[in-house]
DNA sequence: CCCAATTTGTTCGTATGTATC
DNA sequence: AGATACATACGAACAAATTGG
């Protein structure tokens, strides 16, 4: 009686894969270390390299291993940054219609919290960014490039803030939201005086912000928040046309 | 001049998800249509077979497309449900660390936000489901196993309000939260009789929750979530141990 | 700077399973 | 039932990249 009659539901490579996870978390890999090679799994998992190949691949889609050619070369963890859960997010919405009310509907209380929650964490590295943040968000654009450019900085402005929340999940949905939004304006046209009003509100909002910051006063800065979200929602309203529906490709990268 | 001296930087297979990325956005192809076959891809890309079976392989993991074999088969566009982002979230969580005090800080304003949303759009089918949810949570738990279950089965009364919210991405953070709950239920060993009361607070919420949908009273349904929000916390935090750091491996589906 | 070793990246040929007609 | 079309899998080879001598 042959040993593998067993029909067998699931691909190979899913197997490894699945296999990989387990080895993962048994073995408390760290992001560096190294996990098993082409050849080793080739031998451990009796199958071709096409099908280990396979599961790599699959991994590296997931953002867990890189791959590295050469001597010392092979499968390495990595840890599982913000950018494949957020790649496979716009996939999801891709096929969802979600416009830019939605959007704010979230933000509209996310960021307040992700702001409270960086009360009394940002380094003074980070203070600085804001500051500088804040005074080039301050000069008149000369173009409408540059206007563009000013409000993709007003959106970096709460990136930073998103760094000091210690909340790692509601960091990354603060961030999502953000790069969203970023992709939003680089497809819109907007009305030009309307949105260098739209930007002179955002960046008193910061200097708001800036200031309760440094009184860490959780409460105002909360308030203050959900102020210039509703304040940017009427006027990301006012301007908003159509949205962006394709967020499949990733959003371009300045 | 030849057309392809360039040097490549990339994985050929990256690169032919992108073509492929690009041709459904550009061909506007909806779930359930067709994309190139291997054969197809192997002539128009140039490349062997190994490589589109990684491409593919890259599109699979990813949620964007599935494999059929036999005649007429080949790769067909799926809608990306959840799962691929959910997935994609818990690898990138599993290196940080969330734990139950994270989580409610995030559902303590997106439930109640979801739970408005909801308001008006209830179908009677879902009516229906959250009343039988009421009473299969009532009943007296007789052995700590039903009562892990109807544990669950509470988490499953939000997932049914996340179904008739109508903002994909606010629904999607709300099943994800419940999900990760529901994690994280089956791993923690707690006091039977304080988890008992922790059962007839939930189900006393949720029935105030089902009576304000009945009167369409939007304000009232966030307040009540908000209340039970806390609430739970509260529990939460009192039962809580230690919280489960691996959510790499998926979820455990009932 | 080149050379050699190592490991991934890629190709071809072939065979098998599976679903459709 | 048989033929067809396609994914799935195997194996052997070669190409490219990286490291270290």
């Amino acid at each position: 009686m042959p040993p593998r009659p067993m029909r067998r539901r699931t691909k190979l490579s899913d197997g490894i894969v699945e296999d990989m996870k387990r080895l993962i978390v048994a073995e408390c890999l760290k992001p560096g270390d190294r996990v098993p090679s082409e050849p080793e799994l080739i031998e451990t998992h009796g199958c071709s390299k096409g099908t280990v190949r396979e599961a790599l691949k699959a991994l590296e889609v997931e953002g867990l291993v890189v791959m590295r050619t050469g001597p010392g070369g092979g499968a390495y963890l990595a840890d599982a940054g913000p950018e494949p859960a957020a790649r496979m997010l716009r996939n999801f919405l891709h096929f969802q219609h979600l416009d830019g009310k939605g959007v704010y509907q979230i933000r509209k209380i996310v960021e307040p919290e992700v702001a409270a929650a960086a009360v009394g964490r940002l380094s003074e590295a980070q203070f600085a960014q804001l500051e500088d943040n804040v005074v080039a968000c301050s000069e008149a654009p000369k173009s409408e490039e540059e206007q563009r450019r000013q409000r993709i900085l007003e959106l970096e402005f709460h990136n930073i803030l998103a760094d000091a929340c210690p909340n790692p999940l509601l960091a990354f949905i603060g961030r999502f939201l953000n790069d969203m939004l970023r992709d939003l304006v680089v497809l819109k046209k907007a009305y030009v005086p309307e949105r260098h009003r739209f930007g002179e509100c955002n960046v008193s909002y910061h200097r708001l912000l800036l200031e309760a910051y440094r009184q860490d006063d959780a409460a105002r800065v909360r308030a203050i928040m959900l102020a210039h979200m509703h304040d940017a929602e009427r006027h990301m309203t006012a301007l908003e046309g159509e949205v962006a529906n394709s967020f499949l490709l990733g959003f371009p990268r300045p």
